[in-house]
DNA sequence: TAGATTGTTAATCGATTAACAATC
DNA sequence: TAGATTGTTAATCGATTAACAATC
């Protein structure tokens, strides 16, 4: 109890640091992969999840997460503890907000549900998009976003409209009460502290490949 | 034989730090957005993007850029030391591997083509997929993509394939000798050292944030 | 000059890892 | 027991930041 990490967490929140959470869903897919013998050694995890053993040790630790000596980590439990710990036990109902290229694509793209994330709206502000459908969600006119947001709908949203649009969008969210935004949108968007927000860009991750390749 | 994550350098003293690199691309985006005046303080820079002005400061002198004490760096200036830091002065040409979904979105975003990446090959293995037109570039078959990449069509690759498919298109991307890879797969794939990979995956991304949100 | 802002130092923070005693 | 593997310590590494002299 003597291992100081107060300081990288996001504020008030419990134990994990921001590096052992983001290796959390690396583990929890090979352990939902693994269909051979109920227990892993840390030195297998740490293998197929790209990191060293003693870190993966350190991560189940700080989880609370206990293995057995000579034996390794039960499987099962283990990948039951990361999903109550990611908090995705149950299915989380997330929209989507733009219904262009990129969030058609999102929107159909499979791993999502098989991961527990339900696309349960999608949102767009172009009357020709409109009431199409994307798989079986009708896109909505972006005016019903926020009362949707409101009461419940969902509580998660991709925000996947031109960057012009993005600060507004996410304006509109946090004002609806959304918990958290993952943002595709080429720009970085302003929210207040208290809402996790994550930006996933394609020319930024190409800008950097650049540079090593 | 694997590990292409973070922490310290990738092969070679390439100088910066992956943390410094990784900043860069923010940087340049707002120096191109820039009409107003033409030098501007760490403290602009590091408000839009979201760091500390040291830290802005600290990767400017990394990067051997200079500005002026008193009035700030000059925009046009660091712009162009940036480009040429990431090796984006000139375009780069990228394929696309896998037509689906995710594929064609990443196809058709315009924000790779105003960020001086060129899409000039999609390849997909389903013949319902080979031949037709994404933007202006045909879809070609996967079989033409060792042949395309070891004749210089191209040097970066994204792959958009589903999850099974991922390792051996990277091995056979990397076997015709692509410099850097960006995977879209859920799944990390494993690579020599050498080759520099950035994986994004969006179930990741919401598994994160359900921890914070 | 007087104010502004850089460039750099030194402290600190956060994260990784080798090593090994504990123990199954 | 003998081998395997955890849990934890301590060292080290990498990155951030406050502070301030230098200087435009």
């Amino acid at each position: 109890m003597d291992r100081a990490q107060d300081g990288g967490n996001v504020a008030g929140m419990s134990g994990l640091s921001r590096a052992t959470v983001s290796r959390l869903p690396q583990y929890l897919r090979l352990l939902e992969d693994i269909e051979t013998g109920d227990t892993i050694s840390s030195d297998l995890l740490a293998e197929a999840a790209g990191v060293n053993a003693a870190n993966v040790r350190r991560d189940l630790s700080d989880l609370g997460f206990q293995g057995t000596r000579g034996v390794g980590y039960s499987v099962p439990n283990l990948r039951d503890r990361i999903r109550r710990e990611l908090g995705i036990e149950k299915r989380r109902k997330v929209a989507i907000v733009g219904a262009g290229n990129l969030g058609t694509a999102l929107a159909r793209y499979g791993g999502l549900a098989k991961r527990g994330f339900d696309v349960v709206a999608i949102y767009d502000i172009d009357q020709e998009r409109i009431g199409s459908l994307i798989g079986d969600v009708k896109v909505q006119d972006i005016s019903e976003m926020p009362g949707d947001c409101g009461s419940g709908l969902y509580d998660m949203a991709i925000i996947a409209v031109p960057a012009r649009a993005a600060q507004t969008v996410a304006e509109g969210l946090v004002d609806a009460g959304i918990s958290s935004l993952l943002n595709f949108a080429p720009v970085r968007v302003s929210v207040p502290d208290a809402i996790p927000v994550r930006q996933v860009d394609l020319s930024t991750e190409l800008q950097i490949l650049s540079y090593y390749g």
